[in-house]
DNA sequence: ATGGGATCCTGTGAGC
DNA sequence: TGCTCACAGGATCCCA
């Protein structure tokens, strides 16, 4: 499930090849992907609304979200929710998978090929904003800081504000943008807290460990291409290999791999959670 | 106000 | 072999 690092190294692999690329035609064959807007609008003014004609001028990420953005100013904001996909396909070669693909962006100029937007369960989706000024204030201003460059002094401040458990805290992207269940565990872990450490709770030397604990995992993520467990692909189709550097997500009941103790399993606000009773302690 | 729970959706794998 | 069923999870909405 594509989470912060997934998306930035997305960025990264697309960057080259969308920038600078002209919007030839817009396919979208699924309308309802498109979140903020009216359905029954016609289709000439989605196309343009989506990019069509134009010219991608540069590519932007706040936490789990990459928007794309026009050289007319305009702004599409698309969000992988959990098997959602983004992939650049040159000119006369064929897509992994033809299947679930809602919106097809034709691209000429530098970039010969297609960009797909292909997304199986649908919990992802397109928006659309008319400058990227729009985006920011009616959309990314929703999100809390960015999770990759984030400052202790600010995370304390923001979880002191939620009774939650940390775990629970860390997730909700309103806190803290980028972290979803993979690296909210990694993240605890490599700190060493408990998932259930009351959030409001934290003295500044936790939370100076835990920010330089998520740059850190999150940092580790992008470089190794971010986490595929099955679906997740970068902008080119290849998968990531942060998955062989998990530590807890998805093993529980092995042994730590720190204190050999068998990890436990346990949720937090609906969400499969893994850490080591050993390691990862409440603070008094 | 705050947080917990249901909901959406499809693919996968366990179990019969 | 083929079927059913539980489960995975991010964001959003509803309700206590």
């Amino acid at each position: 499930m594509p989470e912060l690092p997934e998306i930035e190294h997305l960025k990264r692999t697309l960057e080259p090849l969308l920038v600078g690329a002209s919007v030839r035609r817009v396919s979208l064959r699924r309308p309802d992907v498109v979140r903020n807007i009216d359905q029954s609008g016609g289709g000439a003014r989605i196309a343009e609304r989506l990019l069509g004609g134009q010219r991608i001028r540069a590519l932007r990420r706040h936490g789990k979200e990459l928007a794309i953005l026009s050289g007319a100013g305009r702004a599409v904001c698309i969000h992988l929710g959990m098997s959602g996909q983004l992939c650049h396909v040159a000119a006369g070669a064929r897509p992994a998978r033809q299947d679930h693909v809602h919106c097809v962006w034709h691209l000429g100029g530098r970039a010969e090929g297609r960009l797909l937007f292909r997304d199986p369960r649908r919990f992802g989706g397109l928006r659309v904003f008319s400058s990227e000024a729009r985006l920011r204030t009616e959309r990314w201003s929703r999100l809390g800081p960015d999770a990759l460059a984030i400052d202790s002094a600010t995370l304390r401040a923001r979880l002191r504000r939620t009774r939650r458990a940390l775990k629970a805290a860390l997730m909700d992207q309103a806190l803290l943008a980028g972290l979803g269940n993979i690296y909210a565990d990694e993240a605890l872990f490599a700190a060493s807290m408990h998932p259930l450490q009351p959030a409001a709770r934290l003295p500044p030397a936790a939370s100076r460990r835990l920010a330089s604990s998520i740059r850190l995992i999150l940092r580790r993520a992008v470089a190794a291409g971010g986490s595929t467990l099955r679906d997740y692909r970068d902008g080119r189709g290849r998968p990531g290999s942060f998955a062989l550097q998990h530590h807890v997500y998805g093993r529980g009941g092995h042994p730590c791999l720190r204190c050999n103790r068998r990890l436990e399993t346990i949720r937090i606000a609906q969400r499969t959670t893994v850490f080591c009773t050993g390691c990862q302690v409440l603070l008094p």
